[in-house]
DNA sequence: CTCGCACCTCA
DNA sequence: GAGGTGCGA
């Protein structure tokens, strides 16, 4: 297995900020301190790390700069984001991306990336990372020990289709369990993952209208998996953080209380008006800078809040 | 259309 | 009480 290189300076990507922010869920540091994670049930392997604006990278399965590049989304240009940003005048948003330099949008598999989204209701993102990981453990392809870390596959949705509700009890889903094997049989229903991949070449609206179809999957996951799987770089996600953004930011917002059908339009649409076909872009910012304003990230990741000492 | 609530754990 | 969905009122 070869080592590529790939010139990224840290404006253009922060790995360990793009992998840990609520996007993906399986990536893990390896013993030599590499980002490692299978991506998909195919078998495929990445291992990333980042040093002095260069992304070195290995895979198994494929040519490593090749499943990086889209991985990454490495044809955009954080730059030229943030330019045309400037000029349509959302200064706002140029400086969120100043805020979080290096923030950016992944292109996962998108079997991978709807049942990862279909655990997320309610849940940080320590646990989605447990449900993803019990899942892959108990149905996806063992594909041994990698730099020290045991790694398995994501199930084949064929694999996941088959499953019973009880097989599920020991992973800690709780009821968003209810969905997974409803959701998997639908999709093998229409043409497995081939048809999901299929939505990558589909517009917007009918992803969108297709995928909130299945079983568990309302507005927010479908956008979900249109940002971060289908290349609809336009999907807003609303959930409350997002809500709570936006009513901050736009009038039409204001007043609008619960997430509802409508309101849901309203303010996924006000951040497509301002930022345009690459408003999922600019909802990751805002998104990441929302979680840090309210010190949410410990939280959301598991990790040790220190309690605060008594006087 | 909107509201309220259950759904399973875990924190 | 939770970064959502689906149900009935």
């Amino acid at each position: 297995m070869t080592t590529d290189a790939i010139v990224m300076p840290t404006t253009e990507l922060d790995l360990e900020k793009v992998l840990l922010s609520g996007q993906t869920f399986r990536w893990q540091r390896d013993d030599q301190g590499w980002w490692i994670s299978p991506i998909g049930s195919d078998g495929t392997i990445l291992r990333a790390q980042q040093e002095s604006g260069v992304l070195y990278v290995e895979a198994c399965g494929g040519r490593a700069k090749d499943i990086a590049a889209l991985y990454f989304h490495a044809g955009t240009s954080l730059l030229s984001l943030r330019d045309r940003w400037l000029s349509d005048d959302a200064l706002e948003l140029a400086v969120a991306i100043d805020n979080s330099p290096g923030l950016r949008i992944v292109r996962q598999d998108p079997v991978e990336c709807l049942f990862s989204f279909l655990c997320s209701s309610a849940a940080p993102i320590h646990r989605i990372r447990r449900c993803v990981d019990g899942m892959s453990r108990l149905l996806g392809r063992d594909l041994g020990v990698h730099h020290g870390v045991q790694l398995w596959a994501f199930p084949e949705v064929e694999r996941l289709a088959g499953v019973l509700r009880a097989d599920l009890d020991s992973l800690g889903l709780g009821f968003r369990g209810r969905y997974i094997g409803d959701a998997a049989r639908m999709v093998v229903e229409r043409g497995g993952s081939h048809w999901l991949a299929s939505l990558r070449s589909a517009t917007y609206e009918e992803a969108k209208l297709e995928l909130v179809q299945i079983p568990g999957v309302g507005e927010k996951v479908a956008d979900c998996v249109c940002l971060f799987s289908l290349d609809k770089h336009q999907a807003v996600p609303i959930d409350v953080h997002m809500a709570r953004v936006a009513r901050r930011k736009f009038d039409e917002c204001r007043d609008v209380k619960s997430i509802t059908p409508k309101a849901y339009e309203t303010f996924s649409g006000s951040f497509r008006a301002r930022f345009g076909e690459f408003a999922g872009w600019a909802q990751q910012y805002f998104f990441y800078a929302e979680i840090e304003r309210r010190g949410l990230w410990d939280q959301e990741l598991g990790r040790h809040r220190p309690k605060p000492l008594s006087p």
